[in-house]
DNA sequence: TCTGGGGTCCTAGGACCC
DNA sequence: TCTGGGGTCCTAGGACCC
């Protein structure tokens, strides 16, 4: 554990829905749901307005309309997401080279790597207030958290305690005193699972967490997890900052509107999936080694099939000839609900396989992958940045029954009227 | 009308090898 | 003549995170 609170951790506030809010200028201040917009969607970041209607992330989308009905839900933009994500991550490039992304909305920084400078407490503040004032500026007005702390865990509880729009610096030595009184849950890798057998063992806060010996944890939640649990619970943790993490796994998956009992309909989406995991492969420079095949029951279990080559490759048609090899083991008959396709065993050199099914198929099959990958016709979905050739830009309110809502303003205009379209209105565009 | 999608890490058992 | 002891790879499932 190093003397300064010289690890940083960043967390936009509300990050998806906080970029709504900047985009769509009547939303400000008002409750914005962003997430699934279907049958089976859940939330994905609810603004704080909405938050004070109990809904939160991971909440099964009908359940966040029944709280908050009067809410605007949208589908989310994630190349605006991205965009911003990007500015921020800039900034904090800036900072040190050390910068170990999580997510869009959330990063480490190790100060302590960046060019000298002083890492006293007071000079941290002052270094985390700045940079919030750098982000708000640059990304038109997004707040975010910051935590300072000596440690990867005491930086994420102090974002944490931060929230929202704050800085918090836990001082050097006063690490255990500070998370003493947090509910374990707090501790990052504490789920529902764990926490039900803590709480069996008597367990509330970190400070009862701490009274259970390494035994005892160790016998409780295995090996790894116990050790982990018990240091970060004691307040030491020294993982470091990594700046370039490599890739796992690649996978596509998809939940359907309603379950897919059909095989030839599932053979057809697990061919789209490959395709799409192997574009993706080759997007990245990689081959893999083992084709994994996912499915979600009706009863919302699931299982999974996975089968390593002798080699590693990146053709779409290999991908999707072994999913499809896997998917033919499994009895598809009840109904899907979600299926998916994967990746692992990543390697950065091709080393084709001798590929038994390759030789019977590989002619009419090549010419299949060849053809480029289509992306579904975009619907008109909730959120999204339309262009009419007369109005200008807008967002889409809502649609259905042969016709589209928008509403006419920018980041920049303030809320802008609102005008309904035929669906097929030719003047009306899709952006981007 | 319950419960997304993209990931990471861990565990446990069996095969296989020396 | 009761059958060691590791190590690694593979498969499957589960917990967790954002």
């Amino acid at each position: 554990m190093r003397q300064q609170a010289s690890i940083m951790h960043l967390d936009l506030d509300a990050f998806f829905a906080a970029v709504e809010q900047r985009d769509k200028p009547s939303l400000r201040g008002k409750p914005v749901i962003v997430g699934g917009i279907g049958l089976r969607g859940v939330v994905s970041t609810a603004s704080y307005e909405a938050r004070r209607f109990g809904v939160g992330s991971a909440m099964p989308m009908h359940e966040a309309r029944r709280r908050c009905p009067h809410a605007a839900f949208l589908a989310g933009r994630f190349d605006a997401y991205r965009q911003a994500s990007g500015v921020v991550m800039g900034l904090l490039a800036e900072l040190s080279p050390l910068v170990e992304p999580l997510s869009l909305d959330e990063a480490f920084v190790d100060l302590a790597a960046g060019e000298q400078r002083p890492l006293d407490d007071e000079s941290l503040r002052g270094l985390a207030a700045a940079l919030r004032a750098r982000v708000a500026e640059a990304t038109g007005g997004l707040t975010a958290s910051v935590g300072l702390g000596s440690s990867k865990f005491i930086a994420k509880v102090a974002s944490e305690l931060a929230k929202p729009d704050g800085v918090r610096l836990v001082a050097p030595g006063t690490e255990a005193e500070t998370i003493a009184d947090l509910p374990a849950r707090a501790i990052p890798g504490v789920g529902p699972a764990t926490m039900e057998r803590l709480s069996r063992l008597g367990v509330t806060t970190i400070a009862s967490l701490r009274e259970l010996s390494l035994a005892e944890l160790v016998r409780e939640l295995g090996k790894a997890g116990g050790e982990h649990l018990h240091a970060l619970a004691g307040a030491e943790d020294d993982r470091p900052v990594e700046p370039e993490r490599e890739t796992k796994s690649i996978s596509v998956e998809d939940t359907f509107e309603r379950d897919i009992a059909d095989a030839d309909v599932l053979a057809g989406i697990a061919e789209r999936h490959a395709r799409l995991v192997a574009q993706r492969l080759a997007g990245a420079g990689l081959f893999a080694r083992t084709v994994t095949v996912k499915v979600r029951w009706p009863d919302f279990s699931s299982i999974s099939r996975s089968r390593t080559l002798n080699g590693a490759t990146d053709r779409p048609e290999v991908v999707a000839r072994v999913a499809q090899s896997l998917l033919d083991g499994l009895d598809v008959g009840g109904g899907v609900r979600l299926l998916g396709v994967g990746v692992s065993g990543l390697v950065d050199v091709a080393q084709e396989p001798l590929f038994d099914l390759e030789a019977t198929a590989s002619g009419r099959v090549v010419e299949e992958a060849e053809a480029p990958v289509t992306r579904r016709p975009l619907a008109w979905l909730p959120g999204a940045d339309v262009l009419h050739d007369e109005h200008g830009p807008g967002w889409i309110w809502g649609s259905g029954l042969g016709r589209v809502t928008v509403r006419f303003e920018t980041a920049e205009t303030g809320p802008g009227p609102v005008r309904t379209f035929a669906a097929d209105d030719p003047a009306l565009h899709l952006s981007r």
